[in-house]
DNA sequence: CGGCTGCTGCCAGAATCTGACAGTGGCCGC
DNA sequence: GCGGCCACTGTCAGATTCTGGCAGCAGCCG
């Protein structure tokens, strides 16, 4: 096995270690001395990746994903561009700050010729469409990611408001309106909820009882329209 | 220098020859021998690079970006992964193919559980808004690449017709309708056309005495609002 | 204090990379 | 066909890099 190929190992068996793992387990599960293990960490940090050693606990990576060298055609990269430009001009802020910063991360390693097309690109996106939520889309995301259950005050098409805890899953972005798609506890089935008409998020702790990629596919099997792949 | 950054070096040099070169005229501009040369050229076409050789020419780097490794946190991949989403959904069919190749790129290096992770993601764009535009937006993207000259009939909002023959340099996306900017030839002046208004485009092969850089920053200046930066 | 851990310098042996040479086959102009 | 140019492959000794073991320092915790 190579170097490179080793190193991009060593990063999944980090991601698989939640708690701080210690450079002599990484070590013998990669069957390499602690010696180079070190070595691999250091040259890792210096990539780029986030790693974090403290003696007497171990290593974590912080959250994230690590790609390869990867090749893009024009058009590929031009779409990427576009489409993190559009990200950026949505209003949930903690999520348009990924983007742009994604971009910069981008652009932070091109060469020169290379970055000034980038900013010389020439696809453009309009100002964002709609009026801006009054609630953090990024405590949806959150809640989404790690599983956990929500509550919040909705006001209905006709004016009715109604309190409700709902296992969020997965999240809309239309024209106009974002939309949390979830289990509704308080009705027991799924529903949409439109982000504008929420008020009163209570992000919670606690830990719903299903897997999120399980109720994706529930849902999704529930809608009439045949569904191709992950994104329709 | 290390190997990998040799080898990064070697895209470089190679995307700055537009001509085809021969092995050993790279070689002598990197320091190296032929040999070592050839090595090098199978090893980034292992890891994906579309580099191709002719016994005779050369070798020629098809026209793409390479990305050495690079580490994003859950926050900016999501962004990426959605913004492409929403390119995907685009009417413009090149580029939204495009959009899809690029997920499907970054989705192939991917160990398998993050690739499920990606595929999981809980991000979802609407299906695309607006009517589907008469011409091609792939030749209007490939005239602004190459700062071609593009002739199109053109209905404005007051349903008059008029011939026009324009120096395109920028796409617009907005909510319903994409707008091709340029300096019109008949007018003189920047114009803004609406994709859908346009029709019998004719894309030639007549390259505009000016850098489509320099027309963007131009056209920049004459708006009103001040401008942040690239893509707003 | 002792135990555990991260981290660095050093050095000999292992593994890899490199350069040179030889050879094959394709393409082109003469 | 012939010769020149070039991409490409195999082989092998020498240069280069990587690796593992050892020693040592520093921080954290019971």
């Amino acid at each position: 096995m190579s170097r490179s190929e080793r190193l991009l190992d060593l990063i999944q068996i980090l991601r698989r270690h939640r708690r701080p793992v210690s450079g002599r387990t990484l070590a013998s599960e990669m069957g390499v001395s602690i010696r180079t293990l070190y070595r691999d960490i250091a040259t890792l940090q210096g990539q780029g990746a986030s790693i974090e050693g403290e003696a007497g606990l171990g290593y974590v990576l912080k959250p994230g994903f690590m790609l390869p060298p990867l090749m893009f055609t024009d058009e590929e990269i031009e779409a990427i561009v576009l489409g993190s430009r559009w990200v950026a001009k949505q209003p949930d802020s903690r999520l348009s700050a990924a983007a742009t910063d994604a971009l910069a991360k981008i652009a932070a390693v091109l060469p020169d010729d290379l970055r000034e097309e980038l900013d010389a690109s020439t696809l453009l996106v309009g100002p964002a469409a709609g009026a801006v939520e009054g609630i953090d889309l990024g405590l949806v995301r959150q809640a989404i990611r790690n599983e956990r259950k929500l509550g919040f005050l909705y006001r209905d098409a006709g004016g009715a408001a109604s309190e409700r805890v709902v296992w969020p899953f997965a999240l809309g972005f239309f024209d106009k309106v974002r939309v949390v798609v979830a289990w509704c506890e308080t009705r027991q089935d799924f529903r949409h909820f439109r982000a504008d008409r929420i008020s009163g998020l209570n992000a919670t702790d606690i830990r719903y009882p299903r897997r999120r990629q399980a109720l994706l596919r529930e849902w999704r099997a529930t809608l009439d329209v045949p569904r191709r792949g992950p994104g329709d």
